[in-house]
DNA sequence: GGTGGTTTCGTGT
DNA sequence: ACACGAAACCACC
């Protein structure tokens, strides 16, 4: 996956192309912004989502498919994201975090406090429990693969029943991209 | 095995 | 400046 950073001044004039597509855990949109992915979320039906709307206040939207959508989707159900061109907004702190995330492969697992240490941030797991929960690119980014060190689910952005069947659906098919 | 208080740090307002 | 987490840790019970 390369990800790059919207800068403040492609913030600015953004138009935010977006699709919807179904996938083997439910019905998504995907967002670009014609140089790469920038959301990626479930959808109950097929309306631009409010939470969509929120991280671009000042965006255009099109409802309209492009190449970035369509390889994202592809990956997705080649289990791998590989290939994956995101244009994401975020800081510099959240970005260390989903590229650290991004290391964890299909059917692993890992904790906040894991993440922490492994960005040389031992004690900002909570801060890190914040990041993973605010990925724009839900599946491409699988911040479904963390949990509590105690061994709970932990929450979801999506519902934890959710992130509780991708995981299931995960260690089940674990050798698949290998 | 649970519950509660404390520590901790990046974010959104 | 302030309050809030998709947490962790330790002390209890």
């Amino acid at each position: 996956m390369i990800i790059s950073v919207i800068t403040p001044e492609e913030l600015r004039n953004l138009m935010v192309y977006y699709h919807f597509a179904e996938i083997r855990f439910g019905s998504i949109v995907v967002a670009s912004t014609g140089k790469g992915v920038c959301y990626l979320g479930f959808v109950d039906e097929n309306v631009l989502p409010a939470d969509l709307r929120r991280r671009f206040p000042t965006a255009v939207f099109i409802q309209q498919e492009d190449e970035f959508q369509d390889t994202a989707i592809a990956a997705l159900a080649a289990n791998s994201a590989e290939g994956v061109k995101c244009h994401l907004k975020c800081t510099a702190f959240q970005l260390e975090v989903w590229q650290e995330l991004l290391k964890t492969r299909v059917g692993e697992l890992t904790t906040y406090g894991e993440l922490a240490r492994k960005i040389n941030r031992p004690k900002a797991s909570r801060a890190v429990g914040t990041a993973v929960g605010s990925n724009p690119i839900a599946l491409l980014i699988p911040c479904h693969r963390v949990i509590p060190a105690s061994g709970a689910w932990g929450n979801y952005r999506w519902g934890k029943e959710r992130k509780r069947s991708i995981l299931e659906w995960e260690y089940q098919h674990a050798d698949d991209a290998e």
